[in-house]
DNA sequence: TTAATAGTGTCTATGAGACAATATTGG
DNA sequence: CCAATATTGTCTCATAGACACTATTAA
């Protein structure tokens, strides 16, 4: 309450990336392997600490976005905090954690230094069989869910498309991403009756067999109204299948 | 990429935060006059920097909000980071908001040493008359923000009520968090059939005059289950404070 | 009794989900 | 033609919101 002599502790600052993207019918993060020091060998996700005093935190995000993913304008926010002391150790290290959105890819990273990026499908992350360094598991758990439950009243789903996109294109975004099946047909007049989720944007063929679909792009609107309730809505279509990892080859 | 000789450099982390309550109709949060170095004079939340290495910074806000607040055992959520370089002009500090939510109480502050406390109604704190420090304007928008969302899908009303409560008592947190009027009657059933929201606790008296209320504690439930839509509801009534105060009165 | 608040019943418009039907492509 | 996907239409059920009505207290 006075002025004391007492010194308030420094800490490290990071800022690190959960990105997601969908590959196949599957939603992936992207992981590197760890050259260094603390989990040597481990996956982690990519980031790092801030490069100078006056980087701002979401510049060092965006930064790290590039350099370690080779990714550019797309969707990022600020994720949380983890700064559990003992969660580093070589010290007090606190990281910002930040949730990145991108399209599908043309290869699995290519392009800059990262190399030794891959992407995995969360489900496989999050099982027991993948070592991943720090509390870097939560941090994932964290931004998934953080995806699920925005795809509910936000625009984000669009984030996972690119430029132009078919409306089962982002069908499968909400399908991936919630781990559900959606009826084609209401979801169909649900996002066209969600007003300025989604604006007109030619019409096109596309997929190999079948009726081509009107593209659309993003609409100006953030917040969903209404919102994409995720209750029961599921299809019976191919059986339940609970979640198996074999169903997703769907050569037509 | 390889090791190398930098060293990443060094922040100030702090934890502040957001204190919200109910006071008469109004949401109210919880400012200090800061009697010191930078914005002296000024208002600003309560909060400061960890107290050494090895404090967790949810523990330091906690630890905030027994010293300035004289609170303990209230809701407490992790808000954002907020760090801007030249967010504060004695160096690199990094605050991590928290949300408090907490119950009616029967003075201002009162108790601990936190005499220079006061309760603003968030409307006259975030308005141009009042200099707040730092980006604590900011800062407070966000979490009023954050707490009008979270009314609708979660059960935090209850954090704003006792250990027990009325449904109207409830229906007051709705009506000043969101800033509109509810049917009482249509709240009524809402609340009660959204499942684990709140619990019976045994029938009392309570306000001066009318049937007394049953009284109710939070449920189990943290999800809400359908969740409280914020959307036209609104009842004509008497004009509340200001919005509509004209058109009201429509008798039978 | 009246005033005031608590609680119940009921109607209606809207929207979600089920699902038939039609449209448009490739083969 | 058939297979496959896109798009439209329609039906039913649940629920939000409007609001009449009953219940229970104090004065």
């Amino acid at each position: 309450m006075h002025a004391d002599p007492w010194e308030p502790p420094a800490v490290l600052l990071a800022a690190d990336l959960v990105i997601l993207t969908l590959r196949g019918a599957r939603l992936h993060v992207l992981l590197v392997h760890r050259g260094i020091d603390p989990y040597q060998g481990a996956l982690a996700l990519p980031g790092g600490f801030l490069r100078d005093e006056h980087e701002d935190i979401e510049a060092a995000a965006r930064r790290e976005l590039s350099e370690e993913a080779g990714l550019a304008d797309v969707h990022l926010e600020t994720l949380g905090v983890y700064g559990e002391p003992g969660r580093d150790p070589r010290g007090r290290v606190v990281s910002v954690a930040h949730l990145a959105i991108a399209p599908r890819l043309p290869e699995p990273t290519a392009g800059t230094d990262a190399a030794d990026a891959c992407w995995m499908p969360v489900e496989d992350a999050l099982s027991s069989g993948v070592e991943l360094a720090f509390d870097h598991a939560r941090i994932i758990a964290d931004g998934v869910e953080r995806a699920r439950t925005k795809l509910e009243y936000t625009a984000l789903a669009t984030a996972f498309c690119g430029e132009t996109f078919t409306i089962s294109e982002l069908q499968q975004v909400y399908e991936a991403v919630w781990g559900i099946r959606l009826d084609p047909r209401n979801f169909y007049r649900k996002v066209q009756g969600s007003r300025g989720f989604i604006v007109a944007a030619g019409p096109m063929r596309r997929t190999a067999n079948g009726r081509p679909a009107r593209l659309f792009r993003a609409g100006p609107v953030q917040a969903l109204n209404p919102p994409m309730v995720r209750s029961a809505h599921v299809t019976p279509q191919d059986g339940p299948a609970a979640q198996t990892a074999a169903e997703g080859v769907r050569q037509s």
